[in-house]
DNA sequence: ACCTGAACACCGTTCAAGT
DNA sequence: ACCTGAACACCGTTCAAGT
């Protein structure tokens, strides 16, 4: 058999497969995701350019999910806030996909409209031009290493000889995941406050 | 021949022609390292354990060279100020290490003492245990995602379709490197205003 | 002690051949 | 139109053989 009747491989479908082999946490690749498929992975490349568009079509799929519309006439600070949020829980219930997508150029639609959303945002409250793009990739920066963080979340950094203070907070509870998750909290409000003082100059200058 | 008099491999041999092929930018491995120090790719497991390894010593050649030690005296805030300009400054000098050393564990001991250092300069400053390897974390993680907008500074965020203020941000002037180092010193300085802000809470309370 | 050759189980991608 | 087989140029790693 070398054509079914009916197509076994679309663009969804192969990305649907991609993402579930992914969050598998098995090893990840054109080879692997063809096994998958039940497919040899020649046969992939009638519907996807290679292994980096298949990522990128990985990161639409998570968007359209998780990166939902948000209403326009919203507080600055709140769009800000649902947005990196809305990331984060992306990234955390998708672990394996974030060191894949981390250094990847984002071009994926609804992912782009993300970012804009926010850089939207932020022009709108009174932010100068010169900042909005820094502030984007900062937040963005901060979800990304709290994504990370999440997925393997006491394997970051192993001392083994002495230390003065890194190794006793290693050892502190609580420990793994809720940790993960207490220091993204403190870490958000951190930057949410540090926006609304930078925020304060601008509009006093 | 099968084996010189003298030793022709070393760990230190190994790490800094493997740091000066990453720097090249072209395509780094076990093999092609291998073929850069004019020998066989299992040569190399004689005197390393392998391609992790051999990572984990590029990120030790680079701390001992950027991560210098810094005086224990100085108030904490120079002392933060100072660990993540060094950390950048390794970063933006060797771009294309950063996404090898991203997402893998630190087990160096130079690059352990620098994140100790930071960590003990906000404990002594005053910070709660209970958040001072966030903080360590969230200004690790700002450094890193500099690093990596350093070296492919305009290949963030690639919109094919209409925004409403990404693309118009994206075109604006300056480009590049340097638009990158301005963005390191607006996010350095929201991170330090932001720091000072909680330090005043906690000392308060 | 340490480098090599041979081997293994993989990769991602191209392309002519098949239906 | 679309799946396959064969092929190519790679990977990282193990291990017996050589000096």
């Amino acid at each position: 058999m070398a054509r079914p009747h009916r197509a076994v491989l679309t663009a969804e479908i192969i990305a649907d497969a991609a993402l579930t082999l992914i969050d598998s946490g098995e090893p990840f690749g054109v080879n692997a995701l063809a096994r998958a498929l039940g497919v040899k992975p020649p046969s992939l490349y009638n519907h996807v350019q290679g292994l980096e568009a298949i990522i990128e079509l990985v990161r639409g799929r998570l968007a359209d999910r998780y990166l939902v519309e948000l209403p326009a006439d919203a507080p600055w600070d709140v769009t800000v806030e649902s947005t990196i949020r809305a990331e984060r829980l992306m990234y955390t219930s998708h672990p394996h996909v974030v060191p894949l997508i981390a250094t990847s150029t984002v071009t994926d639609q609804q992912a782009i409209n993300a970012y804009d959303t926010t850089a939207s945002a932020l022009v709108d409250a009174g932010f100068p031009d010169s900042e909005v793009l820094v502030l984007v990739q900062l937040l963005d920066a901060f979800a990304l290493g709290s994504g990370l963080d999440y997925a393997a979340p006491d394997a970051v950094w192993r001392p083994e000889g002495k230390t003065r203070n890194l190794g006793r907070l290693l050892e502190l509870e609580p420990r793994g995941k809720v940790r993960s998750d207490q220091a993204f909290e403190i870490g958000l409000a951190m930057l949410l406050t540090a926006l609304r003082a930078r925020l304060e100059e601008h509009l006093r200058a």
